[in-house]
RNA sequence: GUUCCCGUAGUUCAAUGGAUAGAACAUCGGUCUCCGGAACCGAAAAUCUGGGUUCGAAUCCCGGCGGGAACGCCA
């Protein structure tokens, strides 16, 4: 068997693709789409017999008949058992002695790295304003373009993970003014403390500049003399970025969450000026209401909603920048693809921004990246709404997660009271952060969710918990038996799966590299979260009807051969969601 | 007002136009001389509403009802 039956859907697919090539009824447009079956009646399924039929009115029981005669002759297709079912699906079944060989061949060696070789994709995920604490509103755009970040590098893209910070805004102009009327020393400030001292200095600020028009004037000036690059405001605004920093890296080490570029709107602040030129050089901008807009006549709403790109004022805003940013990453980084992780209220800006890059781009015969905005819902409350603390501020990153921690730890060490203390906050530590992110990627990402400690940490069903769970008996087995589950993939048992536990999880195993391409295509991590609990779910009753140790060696061989490739699986996936395992937990 | 998203068991979520709508929690009832009981097995329980499209609709289209969001100088 060599790799390309890896994954199977593929492979099946290009067989039957090949197959119909020769039956003059089809042609080349048929796609066989083949789906991961019901189990009830089969493992994969051609469904394309049916699609294709009712394009070209012809009948799918007769066009499925001649499909499945040529596919019963062929020699590759010996292994499965297959039958017509139901208006003109092709169910087709994996035999033990299948799964066997496929099980020996594939452990440890789920490699999908040809996948997206040779593609550049640029991901834009976190993105937190500076100057202020990440609060519960950054933690989706952080947890799920991580994720999605190590699924296209698992899969063999070149990917640049670049940190969009929010630093130049025109909160600094009023946060400059509050500092210098309060006489703060930013270069002496304790950096436990900066941020909300800059938040409380920015309140300030804001209630000066309401009751007062002369600190008002003073703001705007300060914002100006910045965006000159005057260099006392300039030291100011580089100190509070760098407080900044400093407190968000703490989020990110605790959170697994890593960049190779830090490029704030900051970064492209002498861009922007010959952004807005160069846009209105080629008529794609122009100017309305003395701002300069960006209308797309043929689109039902943005002909008349427009793209602003420069304000009245002449300042840019974040259009002007993200436009920046697009042109900087083509020139920069080659991306083929710029994929953008932030919530669905920005929906409009990107669909806007991206309308306006392909006609800039178009217009200077720049290769146009593959633009993709990757949104998602909005974390409710137990009231229904956007979660608040009870005094209605929005929570803290910080809080949440010290929160998650120690009452994963409670759990811990009354579960576990004979670990010792150091081991018992390392579970903790896994376990806490685990839920939180998983709780958050186990739903499809464009609905809200609602956050809910109880459910996250209940240690049943889909929670991060369970799975790890399932990962430290595997442990436990090997551990037991004194050989690596990591590194040894000799086994090459003679004897076939033959329990109905058996069969069902090598099945399900067998699933694993649809699912991936499932997640590629549609960027939801939640379909390799609901694949990973039902693994999970399949192994443990497997484990619990089947046992292993003392087993004669053909059993035992082949069950240790399901425990191996379950536990590369499971910890395969959820280090790929962005979650660490246990050995013991 | 215009536009977008959403509405599925008591609850939280699944379901590429595909076969009898899947899970989990909670509820009720079981399993162990048990490789980690943070486990396993079982029961009951749902597509907001009215039309339409078709071999087939939770899914697509039109109209209601309900919830959320975006609509020019914040990002």
């Amino acid at each position: 068997m060599n790799s390309d039956w890896l994954d199977l859907k593929s492979k099946l697919n290009a067989i039957f693709y090949a197959l119909s090539q020769n039956i003059n009824v089809f042609d080349t447009s048929f796609d066989p789409e083949i789906r991961v079956a019901d189990p009830r009646f089969g493992d994969f399924q051609v469904n394309g017999v049916l699609d294709f039929s009712k394009k070209n009115k012809k009948n799918p029981r007769e066009l499925g008949q001649k499909l499945l005669d040529v596919a019963k002759a062929s020699e590759e297709l010996s292994p499965f058992g297959m039958e017509l079912s139901g208006p003109g699906f092709i169910n087709i079944r994996l035999a033990p002695d299948f799964l066997r060989k496929w099980a020996i061949q594939f452990c440890g060696r789920c490699d999908f790295s040809q996948w997206l070789r040779g593609k550049t994709i640029v991901i834009d995920y976190s993105s937190p304003n500076t100057a202020k604490q990440m609060h519960v509103g950054h933690l989706r755009s952080m947890i799920i373009g991580e994720s999605i970040q190590r699924m296209l590098r698992f899969c063999g893209a070149n990917v640049i993970r670049d940190n969009h910070l929010g630093d130049w805004g025109t909160q600094f102009g009023i946060l400059i003014m509050a500092i210098k009327h309060e006489k703060i020393d930013v270069f002496a400030m304790d950096p436990e403390t900066a941020l909300d001292e800059f938040e409380r200095l920015y309140k300030e600020g804001v209630t000066l500049a309401k009751e007062d028009e002369n600190y008002l004037n003073a703001a705007r000036k300060e914002l100006v003399l910045l965006q000159r690059g005057d260099g006392e405001n300039f030291k100011i605004w580089e100190a509070i970025g760098t407080a900044s920093y400093r407190t968000f890296e703490e989020i990110y080490r605790q959170m697994d969450v890593t960049f190779d570029h830090v490029l704030g709107e900051s970064f492209y602040r002498d861009r922007v000026d010959s952004v807005c030129e160069e846009l209105e050089a080629l008529k794609i901008a122009e100017k309305d209401r003395g701002a300069l807009v960006v209308f797309h006549r043929d689109h039902g709403r943005f002909r008349e909603q427009p793209f602003l790109i420069r304000k009245s004022d002449g300042a840019s805003n974040y259009g002007t920048t993200d436009l920046a940013t697009v042109r900087y990453r083509e020139e920069n980084f080659h991306a083929n693809e710029v994929i953008y992780v932030t919530d669905g209220r920005q929906r409009d800006h990107f669909q806007q921004l991206f309308l306006t890059v392909e006609r800039w781009f178009v217009a200077k015969n720049i290769p146009v990246p593959k633009l993709k905005h990757v949104w998602f819902g909005t974390v409710l409350g137990e009231d229904g709404r956007a979660i608040k603390t009870r005094s209605g501020k929005s929570i803290k990153l910080k809080q949440l997660i010290e929160e998650g921690v120690s009452r994963a730890l409670a759990i811990v060490v009354e579960k576990n009271p004979n670990l010792s203390e150091w081991e018992q906050k390392k579970i903790a530590r896994v376990v806490g952060i685990g839920a939180i992110k998983y709780a958050d990627l186990s739903q499809n990402r464009t609905n809200d969710y609602a956050f809910s400690w109880d459910r996250m940490l209940s240690f049943d069903g889909n929670t991060a918990p369970y799975l790890l769970y399932a990962i430290a008996r595997i442990h436990a087995l090997f551990r037991k038996l004194e050989i690596s589950p990591n590194r040894e993939y000799h086994l090459k048992p003679m004897a076939e799966f033959s329990t109905p536990e058996e069969l069902s999880l090598a099945r399900k195993l067998v699933n694993f590299p649809a699912v991936i391409g499932q997640v590629l295509d549609d960027l939801r991590p939640h379909y390799l979260c609901t694949y990973l609990f039902e693994l999970a779910s399949e192994f443990s009753s497997f484990y619990n009807a089947n046992r292993i140790l003392g087993e004669a060696e053909d059993i035992l061989k082949k069950r240790l051969l399901l425990c191996q490739f379950t536990l590369h699986v499971l910890e395969t996936g959820l280090h790929l969601l962005g979650i660490e395992t246990l050995e013991k937990m």
